[in-house]
DNA sequence: GCAAGGTC
């Protein structure tokens, strides 16, 4: 055997599988490979895998998904006087019209795109969208590395088999595969194989009966490609042009983005339609035996106010109440199923991980061999899944999780079954490899979600006990409530989600106990909750939405163009226009119906009952027939788009003009301000913070008190949020110059009046130290942005420079002002202690490490 | 430089 792959040459192949990612051209080669390991080789850097069968030479090669990408020919983006669409000129010509006569008319391939009057963008031209409904369109080589190692190995192959994947998608791809290799090899013989599980013997069964390429189904695919192009392409081209906000500020749409657009304005309409019903509450605290627990009358929602009041009379004075029962039931809570890509999705965002996020990083995960395949529906372990094997991993690779592996191995090792059950990948589970203490911070996180979901799956139920007392209180009817996990089954492994044990005292019947505190609480009812980014993929698959491998970045595109800020999920006023507009002129894009109709126009296509080219051409005539109406109100739209972008960049009103100042990017230095929108007739501008998110406040917190001018919230990265007022002359964040100790560098140079002073720009908000002889001696020092500060008259026992101490929020730093210092503390010292310990020598500088700016350039820079 | 679908 041995022999026989040395005998393997990369000249010759008598057979080519192509397959649609790597991991399964690696798979099927090690279940068809005659004995022994497949021989891993590389074509052009790409991994190709070399075998046996039966004694012939295999190799099998994964693409990349989709090889080829649809798209319009680059012609039809050139102007009415030379581009194709001036065919309009020669008569009025309907597009529904177009199909045949798309004749062109001389155009100039050299001529550049161009802007004139924000009315075009590159050849973006509102007047060409009927024409671009009807434009063709052309696939063009997107894995330009993939196709030429396809196109190498085709060329010495007898035959190629095409091993795509078994669905839509898989056919086209593996139909644009082959119409590459047809580039290169145009009579070499070719069929399909068509497999549902990467196991040895739905694989061999396939490969023993192969069958033809399903072009039927192909073409369903290809034309899933260009109705999602033609109707995106023309609806953004028109979102966008209606009015041009500049370069980088496309407004987006799409089959699958809209619809899940609107689900979070639907949502949002809902919460604002919401009228809140007053409702009292009376509750207190009840204390027995030394332990504190919370009491509710059993009447939870008083919709009468003057029968809550009542009630509440009864029992405002009272001390003490008695058990008139108590009640103990216990409950089970079965272990989850196993993970498919939506669950795994909804199970990170709870722990704030984005589903992009997830995805990004189960993909790094399961490229180094510590997860299985991340995009799957199935909720079911194939029997043929060595999961004894990958606990008894888990339990020497994380020692945090081996006492519950040894558990798990003690059991039965019956996992938990979900109701979807697919063949082609096994539930996403942990391979039992690796060493996860090489992983980055959220790769652990997701890691050991996984990784406790499996052990949970193979897990007993978990027990809680509730009791529940009833309590008298003069005569009203209270009661407390208390869950605790008594047997903690598969939450030993899987803590996620799991709620605080609220053990009440051991009380009998008759007991009594104190009771303090009761309160009449009048509260109002809440509107439905938004999305969040885990309910809202689960949400999207429910509609149909997308696909597995698409939701999440579709709601992070979403995200990107500024349709939705916020998790929960708040639409932005300009995602509530977009869904406007769109809902009055082209309702059809707005809906997940478009997305069923389409897999209707599919199957049909698949069963090869009706065309690509009528349902393509079909779908165009009715984004055409919507053409009309859309551009008529262009400029109506456009204006509607404008303000939404203004109203969501507002932060509040001005205080000098009344008009809105909202948040714009200097075209000069690209940064953020704050301006008036009555400029010029206005100048009011403030600065914005650098390095954080600014979002304007509402309400009174939205107005200074001190000086009128708005306030906003600042998130900086992975820290507190903060708000403050814009204006940086305010007395809220003016802050008097404040001596901080001597220069050395002009004592050394006998100059006199070379004082430190500390002082904030009021042009940037930033602070900084700087010598009052700084124009001679260029001495400053770079200050923290926020926190109180105070001198201390100290001197740094390392550089000599001064020593201040910064309030933060975890209590006073005490820092060396000097960056570069070395001994530099690294974090703030913790406690009010600190400030008082490590006492500074008051030794004289005997050098200064600051940076001495030439003189001359020091007075440039002022000027 | 548009979408959605694959996967890297």
């Amino acid at each position: 055997m041995a022999r026989r792959i040395a005998h393997i040459t990369k000249e010759r192949v008598v057979k080519l599988v192509v397959a649609e990612k790597n991991i399964a051209a690696q798979k099927i080669a090690q279940l068809l490979a005659d004995a022994g390991k497949p021989k891993n080789d590389k074509v052009y850097n790409t991994q190709v895998y070399r075998f046996t069968v039966d004694g012939e030479d295999w190799v099998s090669m994964g693409l990349a998904g989709h090889i080829l990408a649809p798209d319009f020919p680059d012609e039809i983006l050139f102007d009415k006087q030379n581009g194709w669409y001036s065919v309009s000129a020669e008569g009025e010509v309907l597009p529904a019209d177009v199909p045949d006569g798309l004749a062109r008319p001389p155009y100039d391939t050299k001529r550049k795109p161009f802007l004139a009057n924000g009315i075009s963008i590159k050849g973006w031209k509102v007047e060409s969208l009927p024409y671009l409904t009807w434009a063709p369109i052309v696939k063009l080589p997107a894995e330009k590395e993939i196709i030429r190692v396809l196109k190498n190995l085709a060329k010495k192959a007898d035959e190629v088999i095409i091993a795509t994947d078994f669905d839509r998608e898989g056919e086209l791809i593996g139909a644009d595969a082959l119409n590459m290799v047809r580039e290169v090899a145009p009579e070499l013989p070719a069929r399909r194989a068509r497999y549902s599980a990467l196991i040895k013997g739905e694989v061999t069964e396939a490969f023993n009966n192969l069958v033809e390429l399903d072009q039927d189904l192909a073409d369903a695919g290809e034309s899933r490609q260009y109705i999602d192009l033609i109707w995106g392409a023309v609806l953004t081209r028109y979102l966008t042009l209606a009015k041009f906000g500049g370069f980088g500020n496309v407004r987006s749409a799409g089959r699958v983005q809209t619809p899940t657009l609107a689900l979070v304005v639907e949502r949002e309409r809902e919460r604002m339609a919401f009228v809140p019903e007053d409702y009292w509450q009376i509750r207190g605290m009840g204390e027995a035996s030394g332990q504190e627990f919370k009491i509710a009358h059993t009447t939870v929602r008083f919709t009468d106010k003057a029968a809550a009041e009542a009630a509440f009379a009864h029992v405002s004075g009272a001390e003490t109440g008695t058990v008139t029962a108590v009640a103990k039931r216990s409950r089970k809570q079965q272990p989850p199923v196993p993970f498919n890509t939506t669950a795994l999705q909804a199970a990170a965002a709870a722990e704030g991980i984005s589903p992009a996020r997830t995805m990004r990083i189960a993909e790094s995960l399961y490229m180094s061999g510590f997860i299985s395949y991340p995009r799957v529906d199935n909720t079911v372990y194939p029997k043929t899944l060595d999961i004894e094997g990958i606990v008894k991993g888990l339990a020497s690779g994380t020692p945090a999780l081996a006492p519950v592996c040894k558990k798990v191995l003690a059991g039965p090792l019956t996992p938990t079954r979900g109701k979807v059950e697919t063949t082609d990948h096994p539930p996403i589970h942990p391979t039992g490899q690796g060493d996860p203490t090489t992983l980055d911070g959220g790769q652990l996180k997701l890691y050991n979600l996984i990784a406790r979901r499996f052990l949970a799956t193979l897990m007993g139920p978990a027990t809680i006990e509730n009791t529940k007392l009833s309590i008298d209180v003069a005569g009203e009817p209270f009661a407390a409530s208390g869950d605790v996990l008594v047997e903690a089954g598969f939450r030993e492994a899987y803590p996620y989600g799991l709620k605080r044990d609220e053990q009440l005292p051991a009380l009998a019947e008759g007991d009594v106990i104190d009771v303090r505190d009761i309160k009449l609480e009048a509260k109002q009812t809440e509107p439905p909750t938004r999305y969040s980014q885990g309910k809202l993929v689960q949400e999207m698959e429910k509609r149909g939405l997308g696909t597995k491998s698409t939701r999440a970045s579709i709601i992070e595109r979403l995200y990107a163009v500024r349709y939705l800020k916020n998790d929960p999920i708040e639409p932005s006023q300009l995602g509530i226009a977009i869904i406007d507009a769109l809902s009055q002129f082209a309702p059809r894009v707005t809906t997940p119906e478009m997305t069923a109709e389409l897999d209707a126009d599919m199957t049909m296509v698949a069963e090869g009952k009706d065309t690509q080219d009528h349902v393509v051409d079909h779908s165009r005539a009715l984004l055409a027939g919507m053409l009309d109406a859309l551009i008529e109100h262009k400029d109506d739209l456009g204006e509607a788009i404008s303000d939404a972008v203004t109203a969501d960049a507002r932060v509040g009103a001005c205080p000098k003009c009344g008009k809105d100042l909202v948040m714009k990017t200097s075209a000069k230095t690209r940064g953020s301000f704050i301006g008036c929108m009555g400029w010029p007739d206005c100048d009011v501008t403030y600065p914005v913070p650098s390095g954080v998110k600014v979002s304007p406040l509402e309400g009174e917190a939205a107005v200074c008190p001190e000086c009128g001018a708005p306030r906003i919230k600042c998130q900086p990265f992975r820290q507190k949020a903060y708000e403050q007022c814009v204006n940086p002359k305010c007395p809220t964040n003016y802050e008097p110059d404040l001596k901080v100790g001597e220069c050395a560098v002009c004592r050394e140079a006998g100059r006199a009046g070379g004082d430190l002073i500390a002082h904030k720009s009021e042009r940037t908000g930033k602070r900084f130290i700087r010598c009052a002889n700084y124009e001679e001696c260029g001495v400053s020092y770079p200050l923290p942005a926020r926190g109180k500060l105070e001198a201390t008259g100290e001197v740094c026992e390392h550089c000599g420079a001064p020593v201040v101490v910064v309030e933060t929020a975890r209590g006073p730093w005490r820092i060396c002002v000097n960056m570069d210092c070395p001994g530099k503390e690294k974090k703030p010292a913790r406690g009010k202690a600190a400030a008082k310990k490590a006492p500074a020598k008051k030794t004289a500088a005997k050098k200064t490490t600051a940076k001495k700016a030439p003189a001359k350039k020091a007075a440039t820079k002022k000027a």
